[in-house]
DNA sequence: GTCTATAGGCTGATAGAC
DNA sequence: GTCTATCAGCCTATAGAC
């Protein structure tokens, strides 16, 4: 992953992809720039030169990855399908976000447990967002008489806290399959999704 | 909450009970001990006197909420019960540990994520025995012929997921809520619980 | 045994010289 | 783009009061 020296684009995502390991395994305060610097294999102080300061890699790293979001969202928003079809749709592609980059489910749910503490305010509205999302495809399959009366917030914490769980409890999953604790074979992400999908399409639909 | 002078056990207590909040919102490293002690209206030095430091006052809250759950786990294990029972049993417990310790899914999220980097290794096979606690109920369940054929760790992480994500967002949620930025009445935890029990119900049901 | 005040010493982020 | 020094922040140990 080590840049050619004099390569500002390569200097760059190397940090924000070292970066975006460590903050999501340790939290903003427990990454330390040096060690990101020498896993993107390039000097410390780039992080100042390139993103004024950890803080400003931090966001970085968020607002890229939360712009990708939004505009999925949009999209989404933008077709005229029905609840239930929309609901798998969103599912997959949170769950794409998370297998394009991994780190960031544990990035967003440091965020949510310290109410947006290391967080831009002008990154606030985004997060939101995205927190609410899932919340109004619920309602609308309400309303279309295609799902039971769920409650759309609970249905939304069920599915945004499963997705983020599984990519961010990767690294304890791992150590305990690594260490002989648990025994089971290393899940694959797409096979989870599908299992998801299935159980909220059955979870939630009116007849049954 | 402030112990009064001399009281070793309130002290300890106000201690473990700032520290919990503290270490849920900002993670180890993010939680300062000056602060945790400010709100414990104690001394800074009593967390070394009592804990021996930041980091035994850390595995001792763990140790005694890992012993409680355990505890139930077991006494749920022993109770001759059909599979779907035994789940909506174990979310219930699981969600009024979460009720009674606030903080503790937070705090229990981030060792996750960190592969249990805060935890002393004595703790990390309780930890590992919380984290594959639904697999077996769901395999029983499988073997029962009450559930599909679904993929007990799959299932496991969704009920895990959603669960502790519930109460560890709060402090996101609530904010969004205080600034108005999302519109719904604060949920209750009970409310999510019954909807996570019957969600589960039907998505995992043989029939439909 | 329980608690307070304080000083020491370490670690880590940043800025400025090169 | 690199190296180095500085400065701030934080945990802990110590000495002693109650």
């Amino acid at each position: 992953m080590k840049s050619s020296a004099r390569d500002a684009i390569a200097t760059r995502q190397s940090l924000i992809d070292a970066a975006t390991g460590l903050f999501a395994e340790r939290g903003y305060d427990g990454a330390r720039v040096d060690e990101i610097a020498r896993r993107a294999g390039v000097n410390p102080a780039m992080i100042s030169y390139h993103f004024s300061g950890k803080r400003g890699l931090y966001n970085a790293i968020l607002a890229d990855d939360f712009g990708w979001v939004l505009g999925k969202l949009a999209e989404l928003d933008r077709e005229p399908l029905p609840a239930d079809v929309k609901l798998a749709r969103f599912i997959s592609i949170f769950g794409s976000l998370h297998t394009r980059r991994p780190g960031l489910s544990a990035m967003m749910l440091r965020e949510a447990m310290s109410a947006g503490r290391y967080l831009e305010d002008s990154l606030l509205p985004s997060l939101s967002r995205i927190f609410a999302s899932v919340q109004s495809i619920v309602a609308q399959g309400i309303a279309e008489k295609v799902f039971r009366d769920v409650d759309p917030l609970f249905t939304h914490h069920t599915v945004i806290g499963a997705i983020t769980f599984f990519f961010a409890a990767r690294p304890l999953r791992d150590r305990l399959i690594a260490e002989g604790i648990v025994q089971v074979p290393p899940p694959n992400p797409a096979g989870f999704i599908a299992h998801l999908q299935e159980l909220l399409a059955r979870g939630l639909s009116k007849e049954g």
